[in-house]
DNA sequence: CGTCATGTTGAGCGTCATCAACAGGAGTGG
DNA sequence: CCACTCCTGTTGATGACGCTCAACATGACG
């Protein structure tokens, strides 16, 4: 536990322990380099497509999603991140921002130059290890997502974002489960759910309606309630190995040997 | 250029160099290290969803797909790699595959085991950069392909496929260009570029058809042929920047500047 | 025998339009 | 200061219509 435990930076160095298994040291020196700390309201860009950004953007509270717009308008989203991720941590490798990051809900995000996540790379080589294990989830996930997009029918597409999104939030403890239901906010609206599923406002409506009728959902205003994950989950062909290849604390050797390996030379 | 620049691991090396801005000495270990080259024939699984690999996978030869397979037998496929790359990359950090690594064409590969490559990292830390940034570079051709997959009608759907695959193609000399007419190899079935483009096989067809009866491609056999790049490229709305975000050569300081770094501790 | 080609049919989904519900903000009067 | 209205923009809901694309044919070509 941090000393940043408490603040809205926890989330943050929490994350990087349980999940990116970073050890306690480097997760500190992280959590310390956050500045700048403000709140941004729903809608709006954090990044643009073709900025380069000289400092990585930490998302505290609230949703932000990656996407791109095409030039007749239309806005595809490529990824959802809720919060304690770094969404334009890639801007440390590949300059130029190929996509936008752009607020769903409120959000408030704390910012980290790239010259001190530079130095503290030096300093603790496994970092780098930890942000590529990152990297490779995020791309997991967009696979996935591929999949969805290519291969699903509307409901299914609908309902397997769901299953998706339900997992990541249980996952970091921002989910109710009540033996085999689960209930979870929910703040995109329909249009921005079209967005992501590649799907119009109109029929995300619909489909929507058929998957309450089935009795597989249920929505009260900003919060998705999942009656039983099981059938949810096989209806949308759901496996969620993809989210975490392996269990929690299962890297930690790698990382770990690797920073003593390099700290020996 | 390493003893290997003649032989099938060349262009492995080559591609080291060049593109991942690797050293000669790191790209020179790593291709010392790829062993056990083998050619599978077409259609022919290499690795398979929820293998746990103890080596990676280097193609020398060859098409390689990476893809999914739901419930009902359809196929999708989330991504195409070229000669020179390591499709199974991840497994180093991610031990249980979330997909399938399926040949195209004939391929010939070559393996590296994990112990090998994990002591390598450990020789030279700014190997995990270049590895990294190689997944990042993945992330974002990935990404462009839900915007595909999600929001782009059949016929730029192909379009952008066929624009992104000329530029990658060219970028390792794969591709033949005359002014801004440009032919490269094509041993893509109409079926399997429908399980890229998420459409059916018959559809798949008639589109092809109908970009060629408005003169923006050519086929002959296994051979496409852009007679006009400018005019495809406008026709798909594609924009090459998401393949290299940066110019070839920009990283190096980087990665050379953090092997020195940690080289100093 | 796999791949490409071509016709027919219909389901899935997009587009356009309208309407209700709701949330702010400005102004008004109490 | 608070309550009430009016206005406006956003979201969700619903109907009518048309187009894109999938499904199931059946041949033709290597």
């Amino acid at each position: 536990m941090s000393s940043h435990s408490s603040g809205p930076v926890g989330v943050f160095t929490f994350r990087l322990n349980a999940v990116s298994n970073l050890s306690s040291p480097i997760s500190y020196a992280l959590g310390r380099l956050v500045g700048n700390v403000r709140t941004f309201p729903a809608h709006q860009d954090i990044v643009r497509q073709g900025d380069r950004p000289s400092q990585c953007c930490v998302v505290l509270r609230g949703w932000v999603s990656r996407n791109k717009v095409l030039e007749g308008g239309v806005r595809q989203i490529t990824a959802l991140h809720i919060p304690s991720t770094i969404p334009d941590l890639q801007s440390l490798m590949l300059p130029q921002m190929d996509h936008n990051i752009t607020t769903v809900t409120s959000v408030e995000a704390g910012f980290i130059p790239h010259s001190a996540l530079r130095h503290l790379m030096t300093e603790f080589p496994s970092l780098a290890l930890a942000f590529w294990k990152e990297t490779l989830i995020d791309g997991a996930i967009a696979r996935e997502w591929e999949v969805n997009l290519g291969s699903r029918p509307a409901a299914q597409r609908i309902a397997h974002l769901f299953c998706e999104m339900a997992t990541r939030l249980e996952h970091v403890g921002q989910a109710d489960r009540i033996e085999n239901a689960l209930s979870f906010p929910w703040p995109l609206t329909q249009g921005q759910l079209g967005e992501a599923t590649g799907l119009s406002a109109i029929h995300i409506n619909r489909t929507l309606q058929e998957l309450r009728a089935r009795g597989l959902i249920e929505f009260t205003r900003q919060q998705v309630q999942i009656t039983d994950l099981d059938r949810l989950t096989h209806f949308a062909g759901f496996n969620p190995d993809y989210l975490l290849s392996e269990k929690p604390g299962q890297s930690a050797s790698l990382i770990d040997a690797y920073e003593r390996a390099v700290a020996s030379i």
